[in-house]
DNA sequence: TAATATAGGACTAGCATGGTCTTATATGCT
DNA sequence: AGCATATAAGACCATGCTAGTCCTATATTA
């Protein structure tokens, strides 16, 4: 199926969340934002959303800081960080059909594979639709 | 994830090897295609692939023939039938997020959310890829 | 030292996927 | 008539993924 999972729904949102954080540029507000106040804001499960965000910083997407008043921070510019990127993080390798994201061809249908061609030539698409879309895309007005 | 599941993909085979079946025009032999014949040419489980076709069936994209000899045969143009419309048949219809398929808006975030104009454009270019994508097109040479 | 933040592992209910098996029915061939 | 072989369709099931919870450890601030 052509479908998010939820750790990628939730990491888009967090992530849009911080772009435009760090848009408005509040003196004084903390730039950083935790993982209760996106779970909040948005009514997602806390604790799902936290294992998000620690995959993002694990990353490198964004920047961790510990202790009260800690959070997360964007690590690099928005625009540098495309939709597939995020999902690949929570979903693996992008691949219309299995045998996309082989190394080693184990499919036992490769060779008499009449179809591998032009479904390979979609998945290249909905591959370059994905990575063409920055975060910073989400975010409106930009 | 983005990927087809394998109704989907056996469906696929199976519609390029009868479109394929068609274009060579070779008097005499049958242009009925069984369940049978596909599960062994491409290795594919003959149950499933049976029930597959079953379904393609009851949707009217083939006809079915009863009996010995029987099989199944391309009811429309296959310029007319998408990739997409394959699928939907097999994953149901295609989302990249479950609130972009509901009539009720169900999704406890839907007010609040930012980000589902951005990705219903996505959703939307994803699915008219698959929408110009014709089953002939699958076929080497069309 | 208490409160609150990230870090990360273990665990689980529910569900979709991919597949098998069985039975019923239609048709062609000998 | 009777058998082989085709579609039609239902029940059933093992496995794996998803989405989520819970618990513990560590860092930081007040």
């Amino acid at each position: 199926m052509i479908h998010f999972n939820r750790k990628t729904e939730y990491a888009l949102i967090a992530m849009e969340h911080m772009i435009r954080k760090e848009d408005s540029h509040d003196i004084g507000a903390s730039q950083l934002t935790s993982a209760r106040e996106v779970a909040e804001a948005y009514q997602v499960p806390y604790s799902l959303l936290a294992k998000v965000l620690q995959q993002l910083a694990g990353r490198g997407l964004i920047k961790s800081v510990h202790g009260t008043k800690g959070g997360y921070i964007l690590a690099k510019d928005p625009e540098e960080i495309s939709v597939i990127h995020i999902m690949e993080i929570f979903e693996g390798p992008m691949a219309l059909a299995e045998c996309f994201k082989e190394e080693k061809i184990t499919c036992p249908q490769w060779d008499g594979c009449r179809i591998k061609h032009p479904l390979s030539q979609l998945n290249h698409k909905i591959y370059h639709l994905l990575a063409d879309t920055s975060v910073a895309h989400l975010v409106a007005g930009h």
